[in-house]
DNA sequence: CCATTTATGGAACGATCGATCCATAAATGG
DNA sequence: CCATTTATGGATCGATCGTTCCATAAATGG
């Protein structure tokens, strides 16, 4: 059946060192030369497997948008509670000041500030994933207001709204070099806004 | 004592005019001919005028900032109380979504998710404007706890710190398309933890 | 072992990037 | 009106961009 040579690279893992790239540097300053030398290929390998650079990208976001919504889908089962699920995650990426995870900020929100309304499909890509990011927190929201941990006339899709807005600043300020204090009270302050 | 001949144009003039070329399209995604076109300049009269891209970035990146903090320190002056001008602030912003405006974002943190953590001027800059907004929000936070609009036991240089996570998150909110009703009602939230 | 298929490396493409240089136009002070 | 100074327009630079193409290497199934 399948005749020719086999490919010697990993598909999986050449899209994992893009990902990487387009991350660290944003869609447009990522030149091929540094996605090759991240990915150990050939111009040709690249091209073929990948098609062009616009489509790579959109495999990278794909693969950022769905790593990152199955983690914390999981991480929120596995919590004790949906609301110490939420106060973890927000904790915890405000723990990450001053670092290089920080400073790298978040690949969806990166996007969606470099790319803003246009209409190609990398745009409609990063808004549709922070929908999926919006989602994911107002399903929380429900597991915890049925837990009895926020108030049962609290609108929660308001409050998804609330928290995506507080996780895309949080990481604006993680990627100006706020320092752990600074961002560890903001993320206090957002999460006292869950128990009104 | 002056010879030769004058310039043709505003340097004023041509300044704002890069100024909006690097709000509406990035730093390096703004290109010189697009800055040519945008100032109505020759590139002499640019390079000449302005030395390069990266100095009249820098000095698009300081107008930009005295415009944007004089007018809202004016503002804050005038405003019937401190707390009245915060929640206009941000209730206006919300009410920008879905227009060309809310498209651009605001060229401190666009540069700000642009640059991240780079050495260079430009980067330095943005990250200063940032400290900057955070300054004049805690001024206003102060005047509004010592007006009892805020609680005294409240730390205003923590509440400094959420607004401006609020203002940024807003930002990228407004950016990805959210629609009035959202950034509304994240923003009423945002506001709701001012008066704890 | 051969014919076939595909991966691979590298040259090369046209376009565009930021920046420089030079000849020329223009307006000045004397 | 002239000598001087500076702005201006445009050609041009080398570098880099994303992409294509081709000759060659490599591994396959039969």
């Amino acid at each position: 059946m399948t005749r020719g040579r086999p490919i010697a690279f990993s598909p999986d893992e050449a899209a994992n060192a893009a990902m990487q790239v387009f991350w660290a540097r944003g869609y447009a300053n990522a030149s091929t030369r540094d996605l090759l030398e991240a990915m150990r290929l050939s111009r040709s390998s690249l091209y073929q497997a990948f098609g062009n650079k616009e489509q790579l990208f959109l495999e990278s976001l794909r693969r950022y948008r769905d790593a990152l919504v199955g983690r914390l889908g999981r991480r929120l089962e596995a919590a004790p509670s949906a609301m110490v699920f939420l106060e973890g995650l927000f904790r915890e990426t405000a723990g990450e000041a001053d670092s290089e995870r920080a400073a790298l900020g978040c690949l969806i929100f990166n996007s969606a500030s470099e790319l803003g309304q246009r209409s190609d499909l990398p745009a409609q890509h990063a808004r549709q994933s922070i929908a999926a990011i919006t989602a994911l927190f107002q399903r929380a929201l429900d597991q915890a207001q049925a837990a009895g941990d926020i108030a049962p006339e609290q609108d929660t899709r308001a409050l998804a709204s609330y928290l995506t807005m507080g996780m895309a600043g949080l990481r604006t300020l993680l990627k100006s070099g706020a320092d752990a204090e600074q961002a560890g009270q903001a993320v206090e302050l957002l999460l006292d806004g869950l128990r009104r």
